[in-house]
DNA sequence: AAACCACACAACCGCTATATT
DNA sequence: TAATATAGCGGTTGTGTGGTT
């Protein structure tokens, strides 16, 4: 199927030029041109770009098929339980900013975050016929679902396996320059003599973002295990003791086998939890399937 | 097997900010 | 300083795909 462009944007070209232009999905002959093209003489300056490498594409849709798929940093594939952690908290704190969230998540396009936000957060919103925006909603994401999935990362990354007989806790900090930290505290005594683990966002890579008893810094960090090129200052870890954003993880234990299972009573979110969220309402007696949607994380409201 | 539907995501559009001439 | 070009952002749309009826 061909595309002709109408017209918009800066772009100005002549209505000639313009309906000579693709629009659409893009073939692999024009990937291989672009990407060609971009190792011989780098990127910028797209409209000529455009016209010098033969296709015929408006420089922005060559600039935006290279920022968001071709670029060798672009990393493809399921958003990770780390990802979406960050991804809910930084939107927390700066909303639709999709190209600063993206700055926090190495490989990340804004072009994904954003789908991913629209295809499953507010799926979540509009399943339970609550605004996205809603303070109801918001309280669901930060005191459910963020615990949630910190809980089940650090189920899948801490060496002692299960959380039987295992406590832990996640704590979020933001310092006075707006740094975010994460800090994990596995309550078994190894890892309380060894102390909490604290990374600086951004930094490059997300494992072992949760790893307890791992600190991630320069000598430990490798290409490999990085999709970009960062430079070291970037990730040092630091220790922020300072924290505003604690409440939303401090979460009590859970005793039991199930981490999926709290009693009433010891739902995973504290004291401080906000009275406008009322999970008896019967939006939020959905069925375990419907939380399932989204890895399991809202068994809990069963 | 075909029609329908929902979902994920690539791509486009309009706009603003910044750089260049 | 003004005009133009370029880069970038966020919202929206279109299309392919997989599941369901």
């Amino acid at each position: 199927m061909e595309h002709h462009v109408k017209g918009g944007g800066n772009y100005n070209q002549s209505e000639e030029e313009l309906m000579e232009l693709r629009r659409g999905p893009w073939t692999a002959d024009e990937d291989f041109t672009l990407i060609n093209y971009i190792a011989h003489h780098g990127e910028g300056r797209w409209n000529s770009l455009a016209t010098c490498a033969g296709l015929r594409r408006t420089g922005k849709s060559c600039r935006l098929r290279w920022l968001n798929y071709l670029h060798p940093n672009v990393r493809r594939g399921n958003i990770t339980l780390e990802e979406q952690v960050l991804i809910l908290e930084l939107h927390s704190r700066w909303g639709n900013r999709w190209s600063k969230i993206a700055q926090h998540l190495p490989g990340r396009t804004d072009n994904e975050i954003k789908n991913y936000w629209r295809t499953r957060v507010q799926k979540h919103a509009k399943q339970l016929k609550c605004d996205v925006n809603s303070k109801q909603f918001k309280d669901a994401l930060r005191y459910l679902w963020m615990p949630r999935l910190v809980e089940r990362i650090q189920a899948g990354a801490a060496p002692t396996g299960s959380t039987a007989g295992t406590s832990s806790t996640t704590t979020t900090t933001t310092n006075n320059s707006g740094t975010t930290t994460v800090s994990n505290y596995h309550l078994n005594k190894t890892n309380l003599d060894m102390g909490p683990s604290q990374m600086v966002l951004p930094q490059p890579n997300m494992a072992g973002y949760f790893s307890g008893g791992v600190q991630i810094n320069p000598s430990n960090y490798t290409p490999e295990t990085s999709c970009n090129a960062a430079s070291s200052d970037s990730f040092g870890a630091q220790v922020s003791p300072v924290s505003d954003l604690t409440d939303c993880f401090n979460y009590p234990v859970n005793h039991h086998n199930n981490q999926d299972y709290f009693p009433p009573n010891e739902l995973p979110y504290g004291e401080s939890f906000n009275q406008g969220l009322d999970f008896n309402d019967s939006n939020w007696k959905y069925s375990e399937d419907f939380w399932n949607v989204d890895d399991d994380i809202w068994k809990l409201l069963q």
